[in-house]
DNA sequence: GAGCCGTGGGA
DNA sequence: TTCCCAAGGCT
């Protein structure tokens, strides 16, 4: 079993042979962008987050020109990204800090964690990177170098397990370095002990790992249980008028929260009078399927399901700087082609 | 504690 | 094709 001092030693060996550091927030001691790093990596792969995090910085250069944003222009900027609550909760956070700040952001792990949108782990990175205090983080990658390097058994959701993590995570945390040490986490769990195949030849940790000892590298960590998906299915009105389209703004919470989509009822509800039926599509969620059928309309008032201040109308070529979920946007390309 | 919340990519 | 899940947090 590696003792901390020794796991921090070759942690830290790691990152200065083998770590990330040109990451596109590398580089940088500036908090905000820092903080805007990690709340667009949560759940998300870097790859993916590389292009919005970039389109973000050029418009938002300070957390201050974030805080006087629309929530709309925020929402556009973040449309594909998913987990659109991140993009709510981080302009919460920018007036917040703009406001009870003064625009500099907080420095304390306390102050950070109180920021809406920002956890435990997100708090630990934030203070270690922009400020090197020595705070522990423990994302999905720590996780499995942990579980596997220490035999730590079960599902991390269980709240046991969590506390076993974490407990790890705290008590391996150097005093000094941190932000490299929490960094080479990272960077083992991406690139070194992947969830299949792990590359544990290279891996400064394998004399001790536990699950290469005992050949659990599969079995950790541990799976979710796995439950039955629902379907549910929708009718989509898509209403054109003068090459203008009909949107209907979601409420905030819920699914697509303050996103812009085509006026949506049950296909349990009777089917409403249409033109003509679009090519239906599945659109598959982590926790549900949604089968969607799009159906021409020639008017929204006629079909009597939607109030009339809860819709706003767009032009087809050219739709405004509003957030917008990926199956909508697709729809609408497909659309403004025909 | 358990469910909710997006999307894209790998195996 | 289908399953899994990735720099998690909120309710």
């Amino acid at each position: 079993m590696w003792q901390p001092k020794d796991f921090q030693h070759k942690v830290i060996e790691y990152y200065r042979k083998h770590g990330r550091k040109h990451l596109p927030w590398q580089g940088t001691k500036d908090a905000y962008r820092i903080w805007l790093s990690e709340i667009m990596l949560q759940q998300t792969q870097v790859s993916t987050v590389i292009p919005y995090y970039e389109n973000f910085l050029q418009r938002f250069p300070t957390i201050v020109d974030l805080a006087k944003a629309s929530e709309d222009e925020v929402m556009h900027l973040w449309s594909g990204l998913g987990y659109y609550s991140r993009a709510r909760n981080l302009h919460k956070a920018a007036k917040k800090v703009a406001d009870e700040f003064n625009g500099d952001f907080p420095k304390t792990q306390e102050e950070i964690e109180a920021l809406p949108g920002v956890g435990r782990s997100t708090a630990g990175a934030v203070a270690a990177f922009a400020f090197d205090q020595s705070t522990a983080i423990l994302d999905g990658n720590v996780k499995r170098v942990l579980a596997r390097c220490y035999g730590i058994e079960g599902w991390a959701g269980k709240a046991s397990v969590l506390n076993s993590l974490w407990q790890r995570a705290e008590a391996n945390t150097p005093d000094t370095h941190t932000a490299q040490y929490n960094q080479a986490m990272m960077d083992l769990g991406a690139v070194v002990c992947t969830r299949t195949k792990p590359k544990c030849d290279t891996c400064p940790l394998s004399d001790k790992c536990y699950a290469l000892k005992h050949d659990m590298i599969s079995a950790l960590p541990g799976k979710k249980p796995k439950k039955a998906r629902p379907k549910r299915a929708v009718y989509w009105l898509v209403c054109l008028q003068n090459d203008q389209v009909v949107l209907h703004k979601r409420p905030p919470s819920g699914i697509w929260g303050g996103l812009w989509c085509f006026p949506e009822i049950e296909q349990s509800q009777s089917e409403p009078e249409h033109q003509q039926k679009l090519d239906s599509f599945l659109h598959k969620f982590s926790h549900y399927d949604l089968e969607v059928q799009p159906l021409l309309v020639k008017n929204i008032a006629d079909t009597g399901i939607m109030e009339p201040n809860q819709i706003d109308t767009f032009a087809l070529n050219e739709i405004a700087e509003i957030g917008l979920p990926t199956p909508v946007s697709k729809l609408l390309q497909t659309l403004a082609e025909n």
